[in-house]
DNA sequence: GACTTCCGATACAGGATGTACCGTAACATC
DNA sequence: GATGTTACGGTACATCCTGTATCGGAAGTC
């Protein structure tokens, strides 16, 4: 089964290697270090819980080392999703839109069960509301990529005319993601295959019998 | 146009008038001018940026007087939104599930725009993901209310025969919240009655043709 | 008039954030 | 190997907000 990445995103550091600076470089091991301890933090006590300090001490490192690589917290975890979620995999699409995507969802659902990075999503969408700003920062990290995959789903299904014409990808995108942050904000159910399928079923087929 | 009246919920303070307790009574102006405080700081700065102290600050009203009152800051805000939700009117269920849904939706983001308690939901799913406990509380108080509007709706379609019988009600309710939420964090754009016509079409239709 | 509770004001402890400064360590260049 | 530059861990600092406690006085009931 052949398989793509996530289209990538723009790095959050800038490279380091392209143009070598003078001094002591950066820790390639504080690097690690720093998201691995937020994101078992962010497993152990919640997102909220995770103060600067506990990533710190976690990863034998000085508050100042985390407040040189990133701007602020939110920007630390933006870092871990984009570290961890990066070796999500997805199948191309069938032209079956039901199934391509319950198995899209159902591949996020293990990815979240596996790294525990469903904690930092939510707690993303939660930063992102401080300001209109962040919220535009967010909708370009974690929802635009995601349209773009739904997207080819979509196109893949109307070749076969199984999309109505006045359907929009991004509306079948969007509602997609807007059933998993639901489920994740409000706390309604597990993720699991059998939710993905239900929502694949009412996105693709809606209300109506036949 | 008959209409009706959300669903009650339970009181967020205990009834004052049933038994009167000794000693000075609570000061109604003091409780209408908190509330009107808290709105109107949230539509002028946003959610995050208001604090006890400039809600009590701007009611005329010292601190220790808000948190006799309320818990914390989410108590003080879920009595804002039941104040001001608490003329939300619908219409009674035609049978026609694209148009009802349409129209709650309508009348919905009408109140939105009117009151500006987008702000203090969006601000309300945050502060619920401090805890399970919180997302539980969040659950009960603004989605089950929904549900039930949305079952009626469902109900009434579903007499029609209008309705699969493998979709519950529940998920129907959930769906059409979760579109409204992603669109309210996110930040994707307007709430109006556009919006509300693609939300309903899509959920009812789905994507197939016919 | 006694009693109870609320009132506004103020002080307080606690916790988190983000910045500044220190002497030291690591790397590049000359 | 000496020099310059930057990152390192440690610590101190100012700032902000929260939620609690305490005060004398006010507003009601019995």
């Amino acid at each position: 089964m052949q398989t793509a990445t996530v289209p990538a995103l723009e790095p959050v550091l800038p490279a380091r290697e392209s143009v070598r600076r003078p001094g002591r470089p950066r820790s390639r091991a504080a690097d690690r270090a720093i998201l691995d301890a937020a994101l078992s933090l962010v497993r152990e006590t919640g997102y909220r819980a995770v103060t600067i300090e506990a990533v710190a001490a976690r990863a034998g490192v000085g508050r100042p080392t985390l407040y040189r690589r990133y701007a602020d917290r939110t920007a630390l975890f933006i870092a871990v999703y984009d570290r961890f979620a990066a070796d999500e995999r997805f199948d191309p699409p069938t032209g079956d839109p039901e199934a391509d995507i319950a198995a899209l969802l159902t591949r996020l659902f293990e990815l979240f069960e596996r790294t525990g990075l469903v904690a930092v999503l939510a707690g993303l969408v939660v930063d992102a509301q401080a300001s209109p700003e962040e919220r535009t920062r967010l909708l370009a990290r974690l929802v635009e990529p995601r349209r773009r995959i739904v997207g080819a789903i979509v196109a893949a299904a109307r070749r076969r005319g199984r999309v109505r014409r006045d359907v929009s990808a991004d509306a079948v995108a969007d509602h997609v993601a807007a059933i998993v942050w639901f489920r994740i904000l409000a706390g309604g159910g597990t993720l699991d295959a059998a939710f993905a399928a239900e929502t694949a079923a009412l996105v693709v087929r809606g209300l109506a019998p036949r």
